[in-house]
RNA sequence: GCGCCCGUAGCUCAGCAGGACAGAGCAACGGACUUCUAAUCCGUCGGUCGGGGGUUCGAAUCCCUCCGGGCGCGCCA
């Protein structure tokens, strides 16, 4: 509708130009929107304004002439100058009925935007295998994953990917955490180290250990046990993050190894040639990445003293490997305390010769847990955090999804438990789901009662003229911008604000107006316009990774 | 000290590539169920958009500065 509108301004201009012989120098960026007030019309362009210089004339001198030379067109109502030089759109009813049709013939591709042919890697969670995910995590993953399904609504070609740090020096504290519970078990004590994982999880790992192979490990060397028991525990902690983050309603098409960026040797050959191009260089026993030369603070270390590698120097083989891949766009998501790793990754990113901006790097702010207003106790020293599982054990998944996604990236996120399990709006995911299912007891409804409505596409529409009415179709038909925003932005929060917007919008028209049992005409275009509202809710909510109940 | 994020109604937050008088929910108060689910709706109350400069026809939005809060500044991850 927007595009039909700038379209409609963009022939006026030329008109004008050719009339008037004057020359527009550059197309202005102006814009086409929706006004806050509805005296404004149902549209606003503030093209006037950008022309002030080309024309020397007043913005709404200027207004006045472009609307002479608008097209006629059979959907305008009428068009108008106000304030400062805003023209205004007023359409006619009919215009928004369009809207209804379109989709309910689109059904769940309403909103879908064209094929862009531009490729996109998601990668998201990526968390340790040497602990369960906790609720940051989960706030990461909610936003990974909506982002991904939007993106790929709005046409993009996504794949999601975890990366497991499946190797390096926290794999190995993790074995030796697990050895030193399953000495306890077999009755040899030893100290347990503050860096050691402190979690209960930790001892659950050793009992299984020695339950399931007995005295094995106490037998072997201690290194040869540390390093079997590393990756066996390893693999089970990834087993459990699969696990929850298909409780979830997360999965992703690849799980990239660290460690097989080592068996390829392509960290090896990456520091090869970083040495090679002079952007790495030896100092202190240690091999440095020139990273200061590329927008970084100062250069960052790949190789330690002590001949191991830092995570920093699999990142960038990481990152190389992405983008050699042939994505357009490198979604990276990451909680917000690993900020200061940013410019050193783009830093990485440009050295190798690729295009920083392909990388899109988007911090999540902390989450508070809290319990009725108080928050939750959680010492990460101690092992002492929430599973991500608990919460949605307790809170259940599309009411811990909703949240997670309600509020801005970059805004802390207070995720209560209270709230979450509460049936007001508090918690609008409740109020969103129950629009839908208020529509599909109305179809409940009229089969009970005997009504039959035709075909939907055949319905005439005519009929919807309420105010509630005209407000539900202008909502619905910015869903298909409300999802290239989102997408283009990389803000997936707008989607669940629209889609409350929606609801709520919905709720005011089923108060108000009946559906069933008024005249006939109109029982049927008002059943059309909710089965609309039906479609957009559940499409929106899919992307949410949220289920639209038929009832509640 | 340096860097990133945040500061909008009593509380929790939106504000859509600067646009017309700043929005929603909660809380408070007052209303609406014999008719499609009241997990809903309607109304009232409530804000010098942290302070100050600047850019602009126009700033909550962009720039500078100050003040407050969070996070990060390792040959840890």
């Amino acid at each position: 509708m927007k595009q039909e509108i700038k379209e409609l301004v963009l022939t006026a201009l030329k008109c004008l130009e050719e009339k008037r012989g004057i020359e527009i120098k550059e197309l202005p960026l102006f814009t086409i929107e929706v006004p806050k007030v509805e005296e404004h019309g149902d549209f606003a362009t503030n093209v006037a304004f950008m022309l002030t210089k080309s024309f020397k004339a007043s913005p709404r001198q200027i207004a006045e002439q472009i609307i002479e030379c608008l097209p006629k067109c059979n959907w305008l109502e009428r068009v108008e100058v106000a304030g400062p030089g805003f023209i205004n759109f007023f359409l006619k009813e009919n215009a928004w009925q369009q809207i209804v049709k379109r989709i309910l013939k689109q059904k769940e591709d309403y909103g879908r935007g064209e094929v862009k042919g531009i490729k996109v890697l998601v990668e998201f969670v990526s968390a340790n295998p040497t602990g369960p995910l906790h609720i940051g995590h989960g706030r990461g993953a909610a936003v990974g994953d909506s982002l991904a399904n939007i993106l790929d609504f709005a046409g993009y070609d996504v794949q999601r990917e975890y990366y497991i740090n499946d190797r390096g020096r926290q794999m190995q504290i993790l074995g030796y955490s697990v050895y030193l519970r399953y000495l306890e078990l077999v009755g040899e004590h030893r100290d347990f180290p503050k860096e050691c994982y402190q979690g209960d999880y930790i001892k659950d790992l050793a009992r299984e250990l020695y339950e399931k192979e007995g005295l094995k490990y106490k037998e072997m060397p201690e290194a040869e046990a540390v390093s079997k028991i590393s990756q066996c525990a390893g693999q089970k902690i990834l087993d459990d993050i699969k696990e929850t983050l298909k409780i979830f309603g997360v999965g992703f098409d690849n799980w990239f190894s660290e460690k097989s960026l080592y068996e390829e040797s392509k960290v090896k050959r990456l520091l090869q040639w970083l040495k090679e191009q002079g952007l790495a260089y030896e100092k202190d026993g240690a091999l440095w990445f020139s990273s200061s030369r590329f927008g970084d603070e100062k250069d960052r270390v790949l190789i330690k003293a002590d001949g191991t590698m830092t995570y920093f120097a699999s990142d960038l083989a990481y990152h190389k490997n992405k983008m050699e891949r042939g994505y357009d766009l490198l979604v990276d998501i990451w909680g917000a305390d690993h900020h200061g790793y940013v410019a050193r990754v783009k830093a990485g990113v440009k050295a190798m010769g690729f295009d920083p901006k392909k990388l899109q790097i988007l911090l999540i702010q902390l989450v508070h847990l809290k319990r009725g207003g108080v928050p939750v106790a959680m010492s990460t020293r101690a092992g002492e955090f929430i599973p991500l599982k608990d919460v949605l054990d307790e809170v259940g998944k599309d009411a811990a999804r909703f949240i997670f996604l309600t509020r801005s990236c970059d805004s802390h996120l207070d995720f209560d438990l209270e709230v979450a399990k509460s049936q007001n709006m508090e918690n609008p995911v409740f109020y969103v789901q129950y629009a839908h299912a208020r529509v599909c007891s109305i179809e409940k409804m009229a089969q009970e009662r005997g009504i039959s409505f035709p075909e939907l596409l055949k319905i005439d529409l005519s009929p919807l003229i309420e105010p509630e009415e005209i407000r539900l179709m202008k909502l619905l038909a910015q869903f298909p911008e409300v999802i290239e925003g989102a997408s283009r932005s990389l803000e997936p929060h707008r989607l669940p604000y629209y889609l409350t917007e929606l609801a709520g919008e919905f709720h005011r028209y089923y108060n108000k107006h009946r559906i069933l049992g008024v005249a006939e005409e109109v029982s049927q275009a008002r059943f059309a316009l909710a089965q609309a509202v039906k479609i957009v809710i559940k499409t929106g909510l899919s992307l949410l990774g949220v289920t639209a109940p038929q009832q509640m």
